[in-house]
DNA sequence: CCTTTTATCTGAATAGTGTTCAGATTATGG
DNA sequence: CCATAATCTGAACACTATTCAGATAAAAGG
């Protein structure tokens, strides 16, 4: 309470200005800290020193928020793989492969980071378009690392099918299992390895 | 209220008997219903004809019911996937090779009839013996399985140590992406023949 | 510049939540 | 049969999401 009136002394004017995006911010401080469940509204508009019901002219509700918050996770994980990708230049196999690689490392290394925020994405917290299949922004990237790992001849043509769904179900399980403590965390890079010689990656 | 009211009548004695167990699989029906999160302890007592604080008798707070609802699940799935197993009789290659499949496919079903409880297993809202590593009985089967595949030739030797690690990532991550609704169910199987192939056990 | 309109935020209220604890109730052992 | 221990209740506290009438300030129009 004596935050809440602080914060709201501190802002200059009785309108926020974007409480919208503040909000958001605000409330995936308290996620990271909490975790999705635990999530409340009204510390997070405290937070920001405005009233629970103001938060309502911009969320019809909790789960909206969670949503919005879901979306900006969603981006920044995707900016995340895309600067590790452009790091890595270069046409060879070697170079496609190791793109590949970073791909999965990224994708572990953000959820271990951020455990609870990982959570919220994938958690069943936020809600999914389900009306259009998976087009974000990191399945095309993975689609196109992995159709680079052909045309280098690094994976065999075989496996190409097969390359979405094996790679993007085994990183992203062994990441749930290992941040939910079912797996210890030196299994990762184990993982990685072993679907490298799966897809035929093995030699080179 | 008057639900509470009504079941309280109901019950013979004033002492309910065997309160632990109806709390859990009171919890267990609203959980399927409602999620993890927005389990409510105080429905579920009411669920049972009891006071809400009756259930701190038993569990120290609400994780703790959490807790013990994950213990149930937990041995519900071992259970199904052993039962599958017995099913698949012989030493073959052939029956080796099934008995691998079965297992991923038990493990699937259950959580697509189940999808609430099985993200209270796997979501983070039940606690892990994070002292000793792994050593359910789901993963011991597991274990099991992945050895017999070996000994009959269906499996490469070369690919063993990594099969605990790929099998289990692969399937619990299509599992959670597909129940989450990231992924079409049909990639599924689609990825179980990828691991089949992935793992040496293409040919016959 | 002043006024009306519109967007934005507050305050108070409702209904539900987890949790605690003193006391009522009943089963159990001596 | 009585004392003791186990079990459950009721009321209270501090939270939570959500709604809505009204206060406040910014924007638009004259």
């Amino acid at each position: 309470m004596v935050l809440a009136t602080k914060s709201r002394a501190q802002r200059a004017s009785y309108h926020h200005g974007n409480l919208e995006e503040s909000l958001i911010k605000a409330a995936i401080k308290l996620v990271r800290k909490n975790g999705p469940d635990h999530l409340s509204l009204r510390t997070a508009a405290a937070d920001i020193g405005v009233s629970p019901s103001a938060a309502y002219h911009y969320f019809p509700d909790k789960s909206a928020l969670l949503n919005g918050i879901g979306d900006y996770l969603f981006t920044d994980l995707a900016n995340m793989q895309e600067e590790a990708l452009a790091k890595i230049k270069g046409s060879t196999s070697k170079a496609a492969k190791a793109r590949f690689r970073s791909l999965g490392e990224v994708y572990f290394k953000w959820a271990m980071k951020e455990p609870n925020l990982f959570r919220l994405m994938f958690g069943g917290f936020c809600s999914v378009d389900q009306s259009e299949p998976v087009d974000h922004t990191a399945y095309k990237l993975l689609t196109k690392t992995l159709d680079e790992l052909v045309l280098t001849g690094a994976m065999s043509k075989k496996m190409r099918p097969y390359g979405e769904v094996i790679s993007w179900s085994s990183v992203h399980g062994a990441t749930t299992l290992i941040v939910e403590g079912h797996m210890p965390s030196e299994a990762f890079e184990s993982l990685l390895d072993g679907i490298e010689i799966s897809l035929g990656m093995s030699k080179q």
